[in-house]
DNA sequence: CCGGTCATGTACCAGTTGGTGAGTTAGTTC
DNA sequence: GAACTAACTCACCAACTGGTACATGACCGG
Protein backbone atom coordinates (compact mmCIF):
# COMPACT_ATOMS: atom_id res chain seq x y z
CA UNK A 1 0.00 0.00 0.00
CA UNK A 2 2.65 2.69 1.25
CA UNK A 3 6.12 3.60 -0.83
CA UNK A 4 7.05 0.79 -2.84
CA UNK A 5 9.59 1.38 -5.10
CA UNK A 6 8.24 1.07 -8.83
CA UNK A 7 5.03 2.49 -7.95
CA UNK A 8 4.25 6.01 -9.55
CA UNK A 9 3.27 6.07 -12.96
CA UNK A 10 6.85 4.85 -13.88
CA UNK A 11 7.42 3.08 -17.38
CA UNK A 12 7.34 -0.43 -16.61
CA UNK A 13 10.60 -2.06 -16.79
CA UNK A 14 9.58 -5.53 -18.25
CA UNK A 15 11.69 -8.29 -16.58
CA UNK A 16 14.49 -8.15 -14.08
CA UNK A 17 12.14 -5.58 -11.66
CA UNK A 18 14.02 -5.05 -8.99
CA UNK A 19 17.74 -6.97 -8.38
CA UNK A 20 20.34 -6.18 -11.05
CA UNK A 21 22.08 -9.57 -11.29
CA UNK A 22 20.44 -12.75 -10.50
CA UNK A 23 22.21 -13.46 -6.48
CA UNK A 24 23.86 -10.36 -6.33
CA UNK A 25 22.31 -8.59 -3.08
CA UNK A 26 21.30 -4.89 -3.11
CA UNK A 27 22.51 -2.95 -0.58
CA UNK A 28 18.99 -0.71 -0.39
CA UNK A 29 15.96 -2.98 -1.44
CA UNK A 30 12.88 -1.23 -0.25
CA UNK A 31 10.99 -4.07 -0.43
CA UNK A 32 13.09 -6.30 1.62
CA UNK A 33 13.75 -3.63 4.46
CA UNK A 34 9.90 -3.42 4.50
CA UNK A 35 9.60 -7.37 4.83
CA UNK A 36 11.83 -7.22 7.27
CA UNK A 37 10.25 -4.45 9.34
CA UNK A 38 7.17 -6.63 8.97
CA UNK A 39 8.18 -9.96 10.23
CA UNK A 40 10.33 -8.30 13.46
CA UNK A 41 7.26 -6.35 14.11
CA UNK A 42 4.75 -9.60 13.97
CA UNK A 43 6.69 -11.54 16.46
CA UNK A 44 7.01 -8.29 18.65
CA UNK A 45 3.01 -7.50 18.91
CA UNK A 46 2.45 -11.08 18.86
CA UNK A 47 4.73 -11.44 21.73
CA UNK A 48 3.71 -8.65 23.91
CA UNK A 49 0.91 -7.03 22.56
CA UNK A 50 0.14 -3.58 21.28
CA UNK A 51 1.42 -1.87 24.31
CA UNK A 52 3.91 -3.41 25.18
CA UNK A 53 6.00 -3.80 22.13
CA UNK A 54 8.35 -0.98 21.89
CA UNK A 55 8.98 0.62 18.46
CA UNK A 56 12.87 1.20 19.32
CA UNK A 57 13.17 -2.49 20.27
CA UNK A 58 11.25 -3.36 17.24
CA UNK A 59 14.03 -1.33 14.85
CA UNK A 60 16.98 -3.32 17.23
CA UNK A 61 16.03 -6.70 16.20
CA UNK A 62 15.69 -5.42 12.06
CA UNK A 63 18.89 -4.88 10.17
CA UNK A 64 17.79 -1.98 9.83
CA UNK A 65 17.10 1.75 11.92
CA UNK A 66 13.83 3.02 13.40
CA UNK A 67 13.69 5.85 10.93
CA UNK A 68 13.05 3.51 8.06
CA UNK A 69 9.68 2.27 10.15
CA UNK A 70 8.05 5.73 10.48
CA UNK A 71 9.25 5.82 6.64
CA UNK A 72 7.87 2.95 5.76
CA UNK A 73 4.85 2.41 7.67
CA UNK A 74 3.92 5.94 9.26
CA UNK A 75 3.86 5.10 13.01
CA UNK A 76 3.02 2.41 15.37
CA UNK A 77 -0.33 2.10 14.96
CA UNK A 78 0.27 1.81 11.04
CA UNK A 79 3.08 -0.85 11.46
CA UNK A 80 0.18 -2.90 13.60
CA UNK A 81 -2.59 -2.86 11.29
CA UNK A 82 0.07 -3.65 8.34
CA UNK A 83 0.66 -6.82 10.55
CA UNK A 84 -2.89 -7.46 11.28
CA UNK A 85 -3.63 -7.15 7.42
CA UNK A 86 -0.41 -9.64 6.40
CA UNK A 87 -1.68 -12.25 9.00
CA UNK A 88 -5.11 -12.20 8.21
CA UNK A 89 -3.72 -12.65 4.12
CA UNK A 90 -2.06 -15.69 5.08
CA UNK A 91 -4.50 -17.46 7.08
CA UNK A 92 -6.84 -16.93 3.78
CA UNK A 93 -4.90 -17.97 1.37
CA UNK A 94 -4.51 -21.44 3.22
CA UNK A 95 -8.10 -22.00 3.55
CA UNK A 96 -8.23 -21.28 0.09
CA UNK A 97 -6.84 -23.93 -0.40
CA UNK A 98 -9.42 -26.53 1.55
CA UNK A 99 -10.43 -29.01 -1.18
CA UNK A 100 -13.48 -31.52 0.76
CA UNK A 101 -15.72 -31.78 -2.52
CA UNK A 102 -14.79 -35.11 -3.13
CA UNK A 103 -15.94 -36.28 0.22
CA UNK A 104 -19.53 -37.16 1.05
CA UNK A 105 -20.99 -34.34 3.43
CA UNK A 106 -19.93 -36.28 7.29
CA UNK A 107 -16.31 -36.67 6.18
CA UNK A 108 -16.18 -33.37 4.40
CA UNK A 109 -17.13 -31.71 7.64
CA UNK A 110 -14.74 -34.12 9.30
CA UNK A 111 -11.85 -32.89 7.45
CA UNK A 112 -12.74 -29.36 7.65
CA UNK A 113 -12.81 -29.22 11.38
CA UNK A 114 -9.58 -31.21 11.26
CA UNK A 115 -7.52 -28.97 8.36
CA UNK A 116 -8.95 -25.80 10.57
CA UNK A 117 -7.49 -27.70 14.03
CA UNK A 118 -3.75 -28.06 11.96
CA UNK A 119 -3.66 -24.74 10.52
CA UNK A 120 -4.57 -23.04 13.81
CA UNK A 121 -2.25 -25.42 15.56
CA UNK A 122 0.86 -24.18 13.85
CA UNK A 123 0.04 -20.62 13.66
CA UNK A 124 0.00 -19.44 17.44
CA UNK A 125 1.09 -15.92 16.67
CA UNK A 126 -2.08 -15.60 14.69
CA UNK A 127 -3.89 -16.56 17.57
CA UNK A 128 -2.10 -14.08 19.35
CA UNK A 129 -2.43 -11.78 17.31
CA UNK A 130 -6.49 -11.85 17.47
CA UNK A 131 -6.51 -12.22 20.67
CA UNK A 132 -4.52 -8.92 20.93
CA UNK A 133 -6.75 -7.18 18.49
CA UNK A 134 -10.02 -8.59 21.03
CA UNK A 135 -8.37 -6.66 24.15
CA UNK A 136 -8.90 -3.58 21.37
CA UNK A 137 -12.34 -4.10 20.66
CA UNK A 138 -11.12 -5.16 17.08
CA UNK A 139 -11.03 -1.09 16.64
CA UNK A 140 -8.31 -1.32 13.97
CA UNK A 141 -9.65 -4.18 11.88
CA UNK A 142 -12.74 -2.16 11.83
CA UNK A 143 -11.17 1.06 10.32
CA UNK A 144 -9.21 -0.91 7.55
CA UNK A 145 -10.65 -1.55 5.21
CA UNK A 146 -8.76 -4.49 3.37
CA UNK A 147 -9.32 -6.51 6.73
CA UNK A 148 -13.34 -5.82 7.04
CA UNK A 149 -13.75 -6.65 2.98
CA UNK A 150 -11.67 -10.12 3.09
CA UNK A 151 -13.56 -12.99 2.12
CA UNK A 152 -13.34 -16.10 4.11
CA UNK A 153 -13.11 -19.41 2.24
CA UNK A 154 -13.50 -21.51 5.16
CA UNK A 155 -17.05 -20.22 5.80
CA UNK A 156 -18.07 -20.82 2.09
CA UNK A 157 -16.76 -24.06 2.33
CA UNK A 158 -18.73 -25.23 5.23
CA UNK A 159 -21.55 -23.77 4.26
CA UNK A 160 -21.68 -25.70 0.69
CA UNK A 161 -21.00 -28.40 3.24
CA UNK A 162 -24.09 -27.95 4.78
CA UNK A 163 -26.20 -27.94 1.94
CA UNK A 164 -25.24 -30.98 0.74
CA UNK A 165 -25.66 -32.21 4.09
CA UNK A 166 -29.23 -31.14 4.46
CA UNK A 167 -30.25 -32.13 1.10
CA UNK A 168 -29.38 -35.79 1.86
CA UNK A 169 -31.15 -35.59 5.45
CA UNK A 170 -28.50 -36.01 7.23
CA UNK A 171 -27.62 -32.90 9.31
CA UNK A 172 -30.04 -31.26 11.65
CA UNK A 173 -31.01 -28.32 10.38
CA UNK A 174 -31.12 -25.65 13.03
CA UNK A 175 -28.04 -24.17 12.76
CA UNK A 176 -26.40 -22.40 9.65
CA UNK A 177 -23.06 -22.29 8.54
CA UNK A 178 -21.39 -19.30 11.08
CA UNK A 179 -22.58 -21.42 14.28
CA UNK A 180 -20.56 -24.45 13.15
CA UNK A 181 -17.76 -22.52 12.46
CA UNK A 182 -17.81 -20.76 15.28
CA UNK A 183 -18.14 -23.76 17.54
CA UNK A 184 -14.89 -25.11 15.30
CA UNK A 185 -12.78 -21.71 15.89
CA UNK A 186 -14.06 -21.63 19.34
CA UNK A 187 -12.45 -25.31 19.74
CA UNK A 188 -8.82 -24.31 17.92
CA UNK A 189 -8.65 -20.92 19.25
CA UNK A 190 -9.40 -22.07 22.76
CA UNK A 191 -6.32 -24.90 22.61
CA UNK A 192 -3.93 -22.23 21.49
CA UNK A 193 -5.60 -18.94 23.37
CA UNK A 194 -5.88 -20.40 26.21
CA UNK A 195 -3.01 -23.00 26.68
CA UNK A 196 -1.24 -21.26 29.35
CA UNK A 197 -3.97 -20.09 31.83
CA UNK A 198 -4.97 -23.73 31.35
CA UNK A 199 -1.94 -25.42 31.85
CA UNK A 200 -1.31 -23.40 35.03
CA UNK A 201 -4.50 -24.13 36.67
CA UNK A 202 -5.78 -28.10 35.60
CA UNK A 203 -1.69 -28.50 34.85
CA UNK A 204 -2.39 -30.04 31.26
CA UNK A 205 -0.94 -28.67 27.93
CA UNK A 206 -3.83 -28.97 25.47
CA UNK A 207 -0.95 -28.89 22.55
CA UNK A 208 0.88 -31.80 24.17
CA UNK A 209 1.67 -33.87 21.29
CA UNK A 210 0.98 -36.40 22.82
CA UNK A 211 -2.57 -35.25 23.24
CA UNK A 212 -3.05 -34.24 19.73
CA UNK A 213 -4.33 -36.78 17.95
CA UNK A 214 -7.31 -37.58 20.79
CA UNK A 215 -7.79 -33.61 20.64
CA UNK A 216 -8.50 -33.30 17.09
CA UNK A 217 -10.51 -36.52 16.59
CA UNK A 218 -12.19 -35.17 19.57
CA UNK A 219 -13.24 -32.41 17.80
CA UNK A 220 -14.27 -34.21 14.24
CA UNK A 221 -16.60 -36.46 16.94
CA UNK A 222 -17.61 -33.27 18.30
CA UNK A 223 -18.81 -31.69 15.21
CA UNK A 224 -20.26 -34.69 13.52
CA UNK A 225 -22.19 -35.94 16.50
CA UNK A 226 -23.59 -32.61 17.09
CA UNK A 227 -24.63 -32.49 13.23
CA UNK A 228 -25.95 -35.63 12.93
CA UNK A 229 -28.61 -35.71 16.27
CA UNK A 230 -31.96 -34.89 15.44
CA UNK B 1 -3.58 -9.89 53.83
CA UNK B 2 -1.68 -6.45 53.96
CA UNK B 3 -1.78 -3.83 56.62
CA UNK B 4 -5.06 -3.96 58.08
CA UNK B 5 -5.84 -1.55 60.83
CA UNK B 6 -6.49 -4.11 63.42
CA UNK B 7 -3.79 -6.41 62.88
CA UNK B 8 -0.60 -6.88 64.76
CA UNK B 9 -1.03 -8.45 67.93
CA UNK B 10 -3.38 -6.03 69.13
CA UNK B 11 -5.88 -6.59 72.02
CA UNK B 12 -9.17 -7.82 70.73
CA UNK B 13 -11.53 -5.13 71.63
CA UNK B 14 -14.76 -7.63 70.97
CA UNK B 15 -17.52 -6.07 69.07
CA UNK B 16 -17.09 -2.91 67.10
CA UNK B 17 -13.87 -3.47 65.86
CA UNK B 18 -13.52 -0.81 63.24
CA UNK B 19 -16.06 1.48 62.77
CA UNK B 20 -16.44 3.72 66.23
CA UNK B 21 -20.60 3.99 65.69
CA UNK B 22 -22.25 2.41 62.97
CA UNK B 23 -22.68 4.31 60.16
CA UNK B 24 -20.27 7.16 60.46
CA UNK B 25 -17.79 7.14 58.00
CA UNK B 26 -14.52 6.77 59.04
CA UNK B 27 -12.21 9.44 56.89
CA UNK B 28 -9.35 7.19 56.84
CA UNK B 29 -10.81 3.28 55.87
CA UNK B 30 -7.59 1.42 54.68
CA UNK B 31 -9.70 -1.69 53.81
CA UNK B 32 -11.85 0.57 51.47
CA UNK B 33 -9.28 2.63 49.99
CA UNK B 34 -7.66 -0.49 49.32
CA UNK B 35 -11.19 -2.23 47.51
CA UNK B 36 -11.12 1.11 45.92
CA UNK B 37 -7.88 0.51 44.20
CA UNK B 38 -8.73 -2.73 43.49
CA UNK B 39 -12.21 -2.21 41.72
CA UNK B 40 -10.64 0.45 39.72
CA UNK B 41 -7.45 -1.42 38.42
CA UNK B 42 -9.46 -4.45 37.52
CA UNK B 43 -11.45 -2.32 34.84
CA UNK B 44 -8.24 -0.31 33.70
CA UNK B 45 -6.11 -3.54 33.21
CA UNK B 46 -9.41 -5.88 31.98
CA UNK B 47 -9.83 -2.14 29.30
CA UNK B 48 -5.83 -2.01 28.35
CA UNK B 49 -4.17 -5.08 28.96
CA UNK B 50 -1.11 -5.07 31.39
CA UNK B 51 0.86 -2.73 29.79
CA UNK B 52 -1.57 -0.53 28.45
CA UNK B 53 -3.25 0.27 31.79
CA UNK B 54 -1.52 3.09 33.34
CA UNK B 55 -0.63 3.69 37.18
CA UNK B 56 -1.37 7.87 37.13
CA UNK B 57 -4.86 6.91 35.49
CA UNK B 58 -5.61 3.96 37.98
CA UNK B 59 -4.48 6.43 40.66
CA UNK B 60 -6.54 9.52 38.86
CA UNK B 61 -9.94 7.34 38.84
CA UNK B 62 -9.24 6.49 42.32
CA UNK B 63 -10.92 8.67 45.22
CA UNK B 64 -6.88 8.12 46.59
CA UNK B 65 -3.73 9.36 45.14
CA UNK B 66 -1.01 7.14 43.38
CA UNK B 67 1.49 6.86 46.14
CA UNK B 68 -1.55 4.62 48.47
CA UNK B 69 -1.31 2.43 45.11
CA UNK B 70 2.47 2.24 45.97
CA UNK B 71 1.61 1.69 49.87
CA UNK B 72 -0.79 -1.04 49.73
CA UNK B 73 0.24 -2.86 47.02
CA UNK B 74 3.94 -2.63 45.97
CA UNK B 75 3.69 -1.70 42.61
CA UNK B 76 1.97 -2.01 39.10
CA UNK B 77 2.87 -5.80 38.76
CA UNK B 78 1.68 -6.93 42.53
CA UNK B 79 -1.37 -4.61 42.08
CA UNK B 80 -1.62 -7.03 38.51
CA UNK B 81 -1.57 -10.04 40.27
CA UNK B 82 -3.71 -9.06 43.07
CA UNK B 83 -6.60 -8.03 40.27
CA UNK B 84 -6.06 -11.98 39.08
CA UNK B 85 -6.80 -13.32 42.83
CA UNK B 86 -9.45 -11.51 43.14
CA UNK B 87 -11.53 -11.92 39.99
CA UNK B 88 -10.32 -15.82 39.93
CA UNK B 89 -11.50 -16.26 43.69
CA UNK B 90 -14.64 -14.52 42.77
CA UNK B 91 -15.56 -16.76 40.05
CA UNK B 92 -15.07 -19.88 42.11
CA UNK B 93 -17.24 -18.51 44.77
CA UNK B 94 -19.98 -18.65 41.67
CA UNK B 95 -19.21 -22.46 40.93
CA UNK B 96 -18.92 -23.79 43.76
CA UNK B 97 -22.83 -22.85 44.09
CA UNK B 98 -23.63 -24.75 41.18
CA UNK B 99 -25.83 -28.13 42.72
CA UNK B 100 -27.03 -30.58 39.66
CA UNK B 101 -27.07 -33.88 41.52
CA UNK B 102 -30.33 -34.50 42.03
CA UNK B 103 -30.65 -34.51 37.92
CA UNK B 104 -29.73 -37.44 36.07
CA UNK B 105 -26.46 -37.28 33.78
CA UNK B 106 -27.71 -35.67 30.53
CA UNK B 107 -29.82 -33.00 31.89
CA UNK B 108 -26.82 -32.79 34.80
CA UNK B 109 -24.54 -31.82 32.06
CA UNK B 110 -27.07 -29.78 30.18
CA UNK B 111 -27.59 -27.72 33.37
CA UNK B 112 -23.64 -27.71 34.17
CA UNK B 113 -22.95 -26.43 30.35
CA UNK B 114 -26.23 -23.58 30.98
CA UNK B 115 -24.94 -22.41 34.01
CA UNK B 116 -21.25 -21.99 33.05
CA UNK B 117 -22.35 -20.58 29.79
CA UNK B 118 -24.45 -17.81 31.96
CA UNK B 119 -21.36 -17.33 34.32
CA UNK B 120 -19.05 -16.61 31.20
CA UNK B 121 -21.83 -14.33 29.73
CA UNK B 122 -21.87 -12.35 33.21
CA UNK B 123 -18.51 -11.97 33.92
CA UNK B 124 -16.72 -10.20 30.91
CA UNK B 125 -14.30 -8.74 32.58
CA UNK B 126 -12.76 -11.90 33.74
CA UNK B 127 -12.64 -13.26 30.78
CA UNK B 128 -10.64 -10.50 28.76
CA UNK B 129 -8.27 -10.29 32.17
CA UNK B 130 -7.91 -14.11 31.33
CA UNK B 131 -6.87 -13.42 27.65
CA UNK B 132 -4.66 -10.59 28.81
CA UNK B 133 -2.42 -13.52 30.86
CA UNK B 134 -2.30 -15.83 28.39
CA UNK B 135 -0.82 -13.01 26.22
CA UNK B 136 1.45 -13.18 28.98
CA UNK B 137 2.04 -16.79 29.09
CA UNK B 138 0.47 -16.95 32.38
CA UNK B 139 3.77 -15.75 34.10
CA UNK B 140 2.02 -14.16 37.09
CA UNK B 141 -0.75 -17.01 37.77
CA UNK B 142 2.09 -19.08 38.05
CA UNK B 143 3.88 -16.54 40.08
CA UNK B 144 1.08 -16.70 42.52
CA UNK B 145 0.42 -19.35 45.31
CA UNK B 146 -2.87 -18.32 45.38
CA UNK B 147 -3.92 -18.75 42.10
CA UNK B 148 -1.89 -22.14 41.03
CA UNK B 149 -3.36 -23.49 44.31
CA UNK B 150 -6.97 -22.77 43.74
CA UNK B 151 -9.53 -25.67 43.32
CA UNK B 152 -11.98 -26.03 40.50
CA UNK B 153 -15.10 -26.80 42.19
CA UNK B 154 -17.14 -26.73 38.18
CA UNK B 155 -14.54 -29.43 37.52
CA UNK B 156 -14.87 -31.49 40.33
CA UNK B 157 -19.32 -31.11 39.29
CA UNK B 158 -18.13 -32.28 36.05
CA UNK B 159 -16.12 -35.45 37.04
CA UNK B 160 -19.09 -36.47 39.36
CA UNK B 161 -21.82 -36.49 36.69
CA UNK B 162 -19.69 -37.89 34.44
CA UNK B 163 -19.02 -40.64 36.40
CA UNK B 164 -22.80 -41.20 36.90
CA UNK B 165 -22.85 -41.08 33.02
CA UNK B 166 -20.78 -44.06 32.62
CA UNK B 167 -22.24 -46.39 35.14
CA UNK B 168 -25.39 -45.97 33.54
CA UNK B 169 -24.12 -46.30 30.38
CA UNK B 170 -24.98 -43.44 28.74
CA UNK B 171 -21.68 -41.52 28.03
CA UNK B 172 -18.83 -42.39 25.84
CA UNK B 173 -15.63 -42.98 27.84
CA UNK B 174 -12.99 -42.01 25.55
CA UNK B 175 -12.90 -38.97 27.54
CA UNK B 176 -12.34 -37.29 31.02
CA UNK B 177 -13.66 -34.52 32.90
CA UNK B 178 -11.08 -31.88 31.62
CA UNK B 179 -11.57 -32.53 27.97
CA UNK B 180 -14.92 -31.99 28.54
CA UNK B 181 -14.20 -28.79 30.16
CA UNK B 182 -12.32 -27.81 27.54
CA UNK B 183 -15.10 -27.79 25.34
CA UNK B 184 -17.24 -26.15 27.31
CA UNK B 185 -14.91 -23.14 28.58
CA UNK B 186 -13.79 -23.06 24.83
CA UNK B 187 -17.31 -22.56 23.48
CA UNK B 188 -18.29 -19.70 26.34
CA UNK B 189 -14.82 -18.10 26.18
CA UNK B 190 -14.45 -18.14 22.53
CA UNK B 191 -18.53 -16.14 22.27
CA UNK B 192 -16.58 -13.10 24.87
CA UNK B 193 -13.18 -12.68 24.03
CA UNK B 194 -13.16 -13.27 20.47
CA UNK B 195 -16.51 -11.11 20.46
CA UNK B 196 -14.86 -8.27 18.64
CA UNK B 197 -12.90 -9.75 15.72
CA UNK B 198 -16.07 -12.36 14.94
CA UNK B 199 -18.32 -9.55 14.52
CA UNK B 200 -15.92 -7.41 12.30
CA UNK B 201 -15.22 -10.19 10.29
CA UNK B 202 -18.65 -11.88 9.46
CA UNK B 203 -20.50 -9.38 10.89
CA UNK B 204 -22.44 -11.63 13.49
CA UNK B 205 -22.40 -10.20 17.41
CA UNK B 206 -22.01 -13.83 19.15
CA UNK B 207 -23.77 -12.30 22.12
CA UNK B 208 -26.68 -10.40 20.66
CA UNK B 209 -29.50 -10.99 23.02
CA UNK B 210 -31.85 -12.30 20.29
CA UNK B 211 -29.30 -15.29 19.17
CA UNK B 212 -28.55 -16.09 23.39
CA UNK B 213 -30.84 -18.81 23.80
CA UNK B 214 -30.03 -20.34 20.55
CA UNK B 215 -26.63 -20.11 21.39
CA UNK B 216 -27.47 -21.36 24.92
CA UNK B 217 -29.00 -24.79 23.55
CA UNK B 218 -26.66 -25.18 20.99
CA UNK B 219 -24.13 -25.55 23.83
CA UNK B 220 -26.12 -27.95 25.85
CA UNK B 221 -26.65 -29.77 22.42
CA UNK B 222 -23.16 -30.08 21.39
CA UNK B 223 -21.60 -31.48 24.39
CA UNK B 224 -24.90 -34.38 24.77
CA UNK B 225 -25.09 -35.25 21.40
CA UNK B 226 -20.80 -35.87 21.96
CA UNK B 227 -21.05 -37.49 25.58
CA UNK B 228 -24.05 -39.56 24.17
CA UNK B 229 -22.52 -40.55 20.60
CA UNK B 230 -20.92 -44.03 21.12
C1' DC C 1 29.38 10.72 -15.40
C1' DC C 2 25.99 13.62 -13.64
C1' DG C 3 21.77 15.10 -11.46
C1' DG C 4 17.93 13.85 -8.93
C1' DT C 5 15.37 11.04 -6.04
C1' DC C 6 14.70 7.26 -3.08
C1' DA C 7 16.55 5.01 0.85
C1' DT C 8 19.04 5.28 5.03
C1' DG C 9 21.76 6.66 9.40
C1' DT C 10 22.51 10.06 13.32
C1' DA C 11 21.18 12.82 16.75
C1' DC C 12 17.84 14.61 19.20
C1' DC C 13 13.36 15.88 21.71
C1' DA C 14 9.10 16.61 24.41
C1' DG C 15 5.87 14.12 26.91
C1' DT C 16 4.97 10.20 29.60
C1' DT C 17 5.67 6.44 32.95
C1' DG C 18 6.53 3.78 36.90
C1' DG C 19 8.34 4.80 41.05
C1' DT C 20 9.95 7.31 45.51
C1' DG C 21 11.68 10.56 49.62
C1' DA C 22 10.05 12.96 53.04
C1' DG C 23 6.90 15.17 55.56
C1' DT C 24 1.82 15.46 57.62
C1' DT C 25 -2.56 14.22 59.82
C1' DA C 26 -6.21 11.08 61.72
C1' DG C 27 -7.26 7.88 65.04
C1' DT C 28 -5.95 4.92 68.80
C1' DT C 29 -3.74 3.74 73.20
C1' DC C 30 -2.37 4.47 77.77
C1' DG D 1 -3.57 14.90 76.53
C1' DA D 2 0.78 12.99 75.15
C1' DA D 3 2.76 9.57 72.41
C1' DC D 4 2.58 6.56 68.80
C1' DT D 5 1.53 4.49 64.38
C1' DA D 6 -1.16 3.68 60.34
C1' DA D 7 -2.94 6.23 56.59
C1' DC D 8 -2.24 9.71 53.66
C1' DT D 9 -0.34 14.08 50.66
C1' DC D 10 2.95 16.46 47.86
C1' DA D 11 6.65 17.26 45.10
C1' DC D 12 9.88 15.26 42.40
C1' DC D 13 12.76 12.15 39.22
C1' DA D 14 15.34 9.14 36.02
C1' DA D 15 14.39 6.30 32.29
C1' DC D 16 11.90 5.47 28.55
C1' DT D 17 8.83 6.16 24.39
C1' DG D 18 7.02 7.40 20.08
C1' DG D 19 8.29 10.45 16.89
C1' DT D 20 11.19 13.76 13.90
C1' DA D 21 14.78 17.23 11.61
C1' DC D 22 18.43 16.83 8.96
C1' DA D 23 22.43 15.23 6.72
C1' DT D 24 24.19 11.70 3.60
C1' DG D 25 24.90 8.09 0.50
C1' DA D 26 23.18 4.70 -3.05
C1' DC D 27 21.04 3.75 -7.28
C1' DC D 28 19.01 4.88 -11.93
C1' DG D 29 18.03 7.27 -16.24
C1' DG D 30 19.89 9.90 -19.52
Amino acid sequence: MAAQPSEPGAPVRGDVPDVGVAGVERIRDAERTRADILAVATREFADRGYAGARINEIADKTSTTKRMIYYYFGGKEQLYVAVLEEAYRRIRVLEQQIDVEHLDPVHAIRELAGVTFDHHESHPDFIRLVSIENIHRAEHIARSTVLSNLANPAVDVLGAILRRGWDAGVFRDDVDALDVHQVISAFCVFRTANRHTFGAIFGRDMLDHARREHQRRMLGDLVVAYLTTH
